[in-house]
DNA sequence: CGGCAGGCGGTTA
DNA sequence: TAACCGCCTGCC
């Protein structure tokens, strides 16, 4: 890594660093795309990211934070190569999935906001989580700057902020509809806890499959396997010849992706949004004819 | 075009 | 097991 003025340029392997699939993926709604560099802001900090050949170039950033921070938010200790190559080598349809979605990491973040963000996103899709997530940034979080052309950028709230809130304020800013309680008592729960989230469904509004994307985002448990509506798809496309139910499919992740479980769940993730009912069915037709 | 079902990256009671 | 907020899509 070296530092040449406010620009932090570190090696990253060419292969295991893409912006797009890494903030596109579902795990992150705060980075958006902006005259080639990827914008975003994580632990009261904002940074510009982009990648050239082999190099991680980050704007806005100085050798400390890189140490302190980045290195350890992007998972930069982490040989992705590795993990791709056992999950090709263990099973056919993973070795499609890594093949597609090979630049996608596995983000550490903070606690409280991965709990408020995936409480955010039961029942909910992608861009109304965003624009929900980003909201709330906007009307409760501490100004961090003003960017280039007048914006005032935000932090993610802090726990004493929310709690202070009425649902109704919640609900005024984001729209968030009925999640809006939950986040209020969670932000309360959160602070009563010490910040304790090494059991996040014990969390009001937080189920199993929220769970799982707390556990799994924060990098508290890398075998964490958020099961939802597209993975529970994918899993019964892929692997059963019939419907199963989510106790049935649990059990087969348990078996099946045993070691990097939450790695494998975001390769097919990302694989199988990009596919159509048919490509997927043509692709396990194809698979299962193999020698 | 505009009103209105139908569907979401689940959880709760 | 249904109801839930609100936005987007497709249909008429």
């Amino acid at each position: 890594m070296e530092q040449i003025n406010d620009l932090i340029v570190a090696d990253v392997p060419e292969n295991d660093f893409d912006c797009r699939q890494i903030f596109t993926c579902g795990q992150t709604f705060r980075w958006k795309e902006e005259n080639g560099w990827w914008t975003g802001v994580a632990h009261g900090r904002k940074i510009k990211i982009r990648t050239e050949t082999g190099k991680l170039l980050i704007k806005g950033s100085d050798n400390g934070d890189f140490d302190n921070v980045w290195h350890d938010y992007f998972d930069l200790p982490t040989d992705y190569s590795k993990i791709k190559k056992y999950l090709s080598e263990s099973d056919p349809f993973l070795a499609l999935a890594t093949a597609a979605g090979g630049g996608i990491r596995l983000l550490k973040q903070e606690p409280f906001e991965t709990l408020i963000t995936f409480i955010i996103s039961a029942n909910n899709n992608i861009p109304r989580i965003t624009k929900c997530v980003n909201a709330l940034c906007d009307a409760f979080g501490e100004e961090i700057c003003i960017d280039e052309i007048g914006r005032t950028v935000h932090a993610f709230p802090k726990p004493e902020r929310l709690a202070a809130l009425s649902a109704d304020d919640i609900s005024e800013a984001t729209h968030a509809g009925y999640r809006c309680p939950y986040i209020v008592t969670a932000a309360r729960e959160f602070i009563d806890r010490g910040g304790d989230i090494s059991k996040p469904e014990t969390y009001m509004g937080v189920g199993p499959k929220v769970a799982s994307c707390v556990k799994l985002f924060t990098g508290q448990d890398m075998d964490a396997f958020p099961v939802d509506v597209w993975v529970k798809r994918l899993i019964s496309e892929l692997y059963f010849d019939h419907e199963p139910g989510l106790a049935e499919i649990n059990d087969f992740i348990k078996t099946h992706f045993a070691l990097y479980g939450g790695y494998a769940q975001q390769y097919l993730f990302y694989w199988r949004r990009s596919l159509t009912d048919d490509a997927v069915r043509a692709i396990v037709e194809e698979v299962r004819h193999k020698p």
